[in-house]
Parts: C-alpha cells; sequence; structure tokens
DNA sequence: TGGCGAACTGAATTTTTATTCATTACTGGA
DNA sequence: TCCAGTAATGAATAAAAATTCAGTTCGCCA
C-alpha cells in the first residue's frame, strides 16, 4: 500500500531527526531527499500523529494550575509556587521566592519599578532577592505612603530602598503617609514637592509589584496602628468592598469601590496602575481568597504569582499535591 | 527552592514551545527574558527530561527491526516491509512495491541505473512503479546478460527498458547470456562493441538495484532454461557458495567464491559493483535467508529492501506481528 | 584580599528550518 | 477527451533557532 510506504518513510525521518538528532540537511543527504522535503514530512509526522512530544511536569510545578488561572482569569502570567502548608508563613516564604526568581529573571534594562509598600508578601521578596548582575533597573517608586506609625515608615522606605539598591536604581521614597488623618491633610501633603515628584513618576511605572489586601485587616496591617477605625472597617464592608491594592478597594467583581477614604488615601490610583506594562500581583493565604479573586476580576494585575493552595482555591478545585 | 524555580521556568517555556506552538521570540516577548536563553532553557528542558518525544511507530512499519539490520549489519539503510504471509508470492508484491517507492522518492537527476536482470523482486519494482515525474535518470544499465533462452531473454530486455521509460532514461541493453556456454564463447561475446559499450558503463553506475540469489536455484532460474548442471551446482555448493548477486558468488560469510563458472559469467564484478554510491539489496523469503545473509556480511550491499518475516530471522528473531 | 576559572548573559552572527514561488503532474468532472 | 483545480516538488528565500563572542559575576583558593 502507498501510505503505508509514506508512512515508513515519515517515520524513518521521525527517527534520524528526534532520536538521532540529525540535522535536516544531514537526513537528506543520507535519503537523498531535499531538505523542504524532509521538513514537510517532519511536519506530517506530527500531524499523522508519529511523534509524541509530552511534557514531564517537575515535582512542585503546577503548570496545570498555572494554565487555569490564566484562562479563566485572562492573566498574561501566573505563577504557583510550591508550599509545604497552607498558611501564612510557608505561603510567604513560597510565593516571596518565586516574585524574587520573577524578578531576577524578567526584569529589563531602565524599568521603572512601582512598589507598594505595605506587604508581607514584597517584603519577603525583597529579602529572597539577590542582587541583580546585568540588570539596571533605572527608578524604584513608592507606590503607596507610608504608615503613620514611624516602624513601619521605616519599613515602607527600607523596602523601597533596598530594592532599588538589588535592582541598581534609584529609589523614588514617597515621604507621605499612605492614609492621611482627614482631607485636608492629604491635600496639605500633596502640596509637597517632593511628594509631588514622586506621584508625578506614577505613570511612569512600567512594572508594578502590588500585594493584594483583604478588607478583613491583615496582620500587619493591624499592627501598623490604627489606620482605619472600626467605623471606617464597618463601612468598608458594608459599601461592598472585598479587597484592595495600594489601599484602592474593590468589590467581590472587581469593580472600583468609591469610599470617603479613598481621598484620605495617598497612593497610585487604579487607573494609573493600568498604564504599568505589567502588574504583578503577590499574594495568598486563604484569608485573601476572596480579595484576591476581585482583584483578578478587576483586571488590576496581569500577572499573579501565588501558591498552590490558593491557586487551588481560586480556582474552585482542591489543592493539588 | 531555587532549583523548582528554574524548574518552573523551563516547564513554562516547554509548555509555550511544544504545546501552545510559540515561538522563541514571542515567549522571549512574552516573558521579557532574551531568545537566546529561551533557547538555552529549551535544550534544558530535553537534559532534565522535562520534554519526553516519543515516535509511535505506526502500523504496518518496522522500525526497529530496520535499525537492527543497519546496525548489525552495517547498512546505510534498511527497509522492511508490510507482508502478509511468509510466502513468495506476498514477499514479492511486498518489497517489490517498497523497492518501487524508494526508487521514486531517492533517485536523483542524472543517476545511472544499473539493474540486475533475473530477479523476480525486481519485475515486481518495476511492475509497481509509477512514471517518475519530476526526474530524470541518465541511463539505465543492465548489468547482467540474459539467459540463453529467448523467452528469458525478452524478461531481461523488458525489464531494462521498462525501468529506462519509466525515469525518462536511456536504456543501455547486455545483448549477451548471462552465462556463456564456454570461456571461448565469453570471450567471443566480449569482443563485440555494443557489449563493450555496455560493460564499461558498470563503472559509471551510480545506483545499482540488484537481487540477491540463493544457490538452490530459484523458480524462476529453475525454468529459464538448463544455465548450469546439476554437477556445477554440486561443485557451487562444495565450495561453500551460499548465495550470488548478478551471478557472482559468495560463501556463507561473504567472501567471494571464485569458481569455473566465473569466467562464463557476463556481469559486473562485485569489485565493481563495490564501485556504486549506492547498492540496493532487494530480496526476501525463507529460501534467501542464507544467501541474504552472506549477502550482507560481504557488505556489498548499502541498502536493503526486504520483507518483516525475512528480517526477523536476518536478526535471529521470531518475526513481528 | 585578590586572582582565576567556571558559569551566565544578551547581542550579533551563523546555522538550521520553514515557507514562498514557479513549475509540473495528476484528478475528476463535464 | 480536455480542462480547472489540487497536490507535490526543489530552488530560493525568509524566518527561526542555536551558537559564538565578549563581557560580567561569583565562588574558591591562596
Amino acid at each position: 500500500m502507498a501510505r503505508t510506504n509514506e508512512l515508513r518513510l515519515i517515520t524513518r525521518v521521525t527517527q534520524m531527526y528526534y532520536l538521532e538528532g540529525l540535522k535536516q540537511s544531514q537526513i537528506s543527504a543520507i535519503l537523498n531527499i531535499s531538505q523542504a522535503t524532509i521538513s514537510r514530512l517532519l511536519k506530517r509526522a506530527v500531524t499523522e500523529n508519529i511523534v509524541r512530544i509530552t511534557i514531564n511536569v517537575p515535582r512542585g510545578t503546577f503548570p496545570d494550575l498555572e494554565t487555569g488561572l490564566r484562562e479563566r482569569y485572562g492573566l498574561k502570567e501566573a505563577i504557583v509556587a510550591e508550599c509545604g502548608e497552607d498558611r501564612e508563613e510557608s505561603i510567604l516564604s513560597a510565593i516571596g521566592d518565586a516574585a524574587a526568581h520573577f524578578l531576577s529573571t524578567t526584569l529589563n534594562d531602565r524599568e521603572v519599578i512601582g512598589i507598594s509598600s505595605w506587604s508581607a508578601s514584597l517584603l519577603r521578596m525583597v529579602d529572597s532577592l539577590h542582587p541583580l548582575k546585568r540588570v539596571k533597573a533605572a527608578r524604584v517608586v513608592q507606590i503607596l505612603g507610608g504608615m503613620g506609625n514611624p516602624s513601619v515608615q521605616v519599613h515602607a522606605t527600607h523596602l523601597t530602598t533596598r530594592l532599588a539598591q538589588l535592582t541598581g536604581a534609584q529609589p523614588q521614597l514617597l515621604s507621605a503617609p499612605g492614609v492621611a488623618s482627614s482631607i485636608e491633610a492629604r491635600r496639605a501633603l500633596l502640596d509637597d514637592s517632593f511628594v509631588q515628584a514622586t506621584m508625578d513618576e506614577f505613570r511612569d511605572v512600567s512594572l508594578a509589584l502590588v500585594g493584594i489586601g483583604a478588607v478583613e485587616p491583615s496582620r500587619m496591617l493591624a499592627t501598623s496602628g490604627n489606620v482605619f477605625t472600626p467605623e471606617e472597617l464597618r463601612e468598608l464592608k458594608d459599601s461592598g468592598a472585598e479587597g484592595d491594592i495600594c489601599l484602592r478597594f474593590f468589590a467581590a467583581d472587581g469593580t472600583p469601590v468609591r469610599t470617603p477614604l479613598d481621598d484620605r488615601v495617598i497612593s497610585i490610583s487604579l487607573d494609573e496602575l493600568k498604564g504599568a506594562d505589567r502588574v504583578v500581583g503577590i499574594a495568598g493565604g486563604a484569608r485573601k481568597d476572596r480579595a484576591i479573586k476581585a482583584a483578578l476580576l478587576g483586571g488590576y494585575v496581569d500577572i499573579l504569582i501565588t501558591d498552590k493552595f490558593t491557586a487551588g482555591r481560586l480556582l474552585g478545585e482542591p489543592a493539588g499535591t
């Protein structure tokens, strides 16, 4: 049968190419068939299902979860980190490490990095980060003010300057609290030329690194001073706020929630954030499930870095092994 | 762990490349990693065994047997044809067809084809051959004389001219019997200028198509007249001859056997045969096992076309399915 | 603390592969 | 039987992938 002869030839070519590692031109010479035809035969080997390429997923990597997240939430990329147990500490360590690796492999030259200052995940990331050798980011811009509480103010400053140092960039600090005590206080702070200079940079941010906050205060937020009063928190809840990025709140379906608080917050706006080339959300843990999901639905994040447990829950599945 | 991050990235790149079919440059753009690095990651995916490429052998093809033959006998190529049953007729049909396909796909331009005239396999090949479209062989040279018996003389002539016609080449007939009645008769025949002209072509043959004969006479030989007397046959056997190509005999280990018959045969010599770029042996069937094996051991053949049963026996294995 | 070699990287280049193009033959329908 | 459309081919070319090269960094040892 003619077809069998054909298949035999395709099989032989496939064997030479994939198993014996010969170049198409070598096969061409051995078999007295033109290189163009070899190329075509190899293509047919794929359509005829003679070559089968399978991916052997290494332990600790979760391409299925990642693909699920990308497709379900329209993400540009999703990174799911291996993680020993489904507890905050373990998760922070996993995603911080993954984020550090992500940053070190994908940072390009002259990049303007925006970094949100109130995130434990980002702190971990910076802790795990080795100095970047050959890359030289342009600037690291703090896109959320610090905390009234001086010790956390230091934290925020440290995060920004450390990252700048590791990436060989200029730090651009936002010397203001994340939440001003009043609308007037905020207006006054914005008059400061240093604050203005930094805020002007917001629109130049090419890579934004942000945590995602749950409205239920995170431990860090809780210990950082009384940013919001219990009444304000209740008010937020009542208005449907489910999560925040840089203290800009949104509802469960991702739509922004405007509250009076907005007028006291000093940070990049959600709109400005969307102007960045890449917005990387780094968050995980059961406590944040609803907030993360809301952020994804709102499309605020292009790239999500999370842990396997959270990823599983975001996909409505039991977590993988 | 750093290694896990690395593996995750490799897995992701592998997924994009092999599953999603993206180009390295596209992946490079999406992941903000240089194309050179993508290429390197993909190479690591192979060494790390993350991509696994398997060949799914189509029914009716026998790459394992072919590889076995190539390796065991040092062949340039081996073609093993599917074949319904282990009987002459079935085998002839299978290998004739396979040989026709081989010829039509690997013949190059301006090739000088030498063809042995006493082979049922070659007859079948020519019968299965469709006119070759774009190729134009230069000449088809008959490299073994015809038979005294006029009807087979016609066979031989037909074989050569038909092949020439199908390949768009000039036929170069050898107008002499394959076996002269005596040394003197042979000498006289060689004086003929047409015979000389053809024999001069022997050294220009680039592709030789030959059958392989068993010393036990083939049916065809038997019905072709009394070429050899029973005594001569016994003599051949006694001298250790196991098989022949163009009536040039060799022993079980492949060494040539010189007998008085040599001086009566009009055909290409084994040495001249080795001067061809490609010598294609086309033979199968249990009766010929020993002869084929001897020919392979003698290295007279670069390419063997046979059937799956014979191939199995040549490898000392039971035949495949 | 400094020097040396191994390991990486991106840009540039080379090598390899896929595709375009022009040609030819074959198929099947009128 | 003849023709339009399809399929297949090799040469030339475009596109893609691998490698070379030059420059760094890093770890290790003196």
